[in-house]
DNA sequence: TAAATAATAAGAACTATTATCATTAATTAT
DNA sequence: ATAATTAATGATAATAGTTCTTATTATTTA
């Protein structure tokens, strides 16, 4: 993957913000830098940027989010205001529980805590 | 909501599986049942049944997948084949830590562990 | 049995995303 | 430094999944 300075500015983007942000806010914070970007160029190079491990790609519902937090972890989503707020749980017991009782060789674990965050209760 | 043949058929063959079928899957079977049904009947009333709890809505990565079970339930997501498999783990520790630690009241929590399944390990 | 209205089929519209392709920019060899 | 090579890009078409619109039909109620 050589350098682009397009893919520098939507990798930035992406790790200047904690708000999980999706393709078209990264895609609309870029052309303020670089107004000829496109969107395709975003769509583009955050998935190369995910597939090398670089971010970190989830779905929140049906779309794509971004993460610069590759480390594995969990988010509380907050029913009110949609956000996304961090959180490390550890779930080394969740794991072997489910290695055992099902045979399942577990490589990853996706957690979402769906509630109201300190402002909405 | 007043009685409908096709919201029937419906919710029928989302009781009839534990495939976590999508949209288009009950649209298709539901054609061999009732050939003029339309795509759109099948989503609206997915989204009727699920609004009124009768079936359980979530989504795998993109895309809206349906589940006659609506209790409280976790899926085991195979990354080789992608079968869903319905576990019960419980969590009540993991809520009260979330509880407390970041002032988030969980009203729901979503697991799923990918990883592969007995066919693909 | 007729009036009221929820449900439907067909298809347009919409959102998120990927693909195509001619042009441009980054790298490499000269 | 310059030309040759090819990855990256912009523009836009295409796709998948889903929702919306509207005239018609089916269910319920009076």
């Amino acid at each position: 993957m050589r350098f682009s300075q397009k893919r520098e500015i939507i990798k930035n983007l992406v790790r200047s913000t904690n708000t999980h942000p999706t393709a078209d806010w990264v895609f609309h914070e870029a052309k303020q830098i670089v107004p000829n970007i496109s969107l395709g160029t975003v769509y583009r190079n955050l998935k190369q940027l995910s597939g090398e491990g670089l971010i970190r790609k989830f779905y929140d519902n049906n779309v794509a989010r971004y993460d610069w937090n590759i480390r594995p972890h969990s988010h509380l989503k907050c029913s009110s205001c949609g956000d996304l707020i961090d959180v490390k749980v550890s779930n080394k017991n969740f794991k072997k529980t489910i290695q055992k009782r099902f045979d399942f060789n577990v490589s990853d674990v996706e957690i979402t805590f769906i509630g109201k965050c300190s402002k909405h209760n």
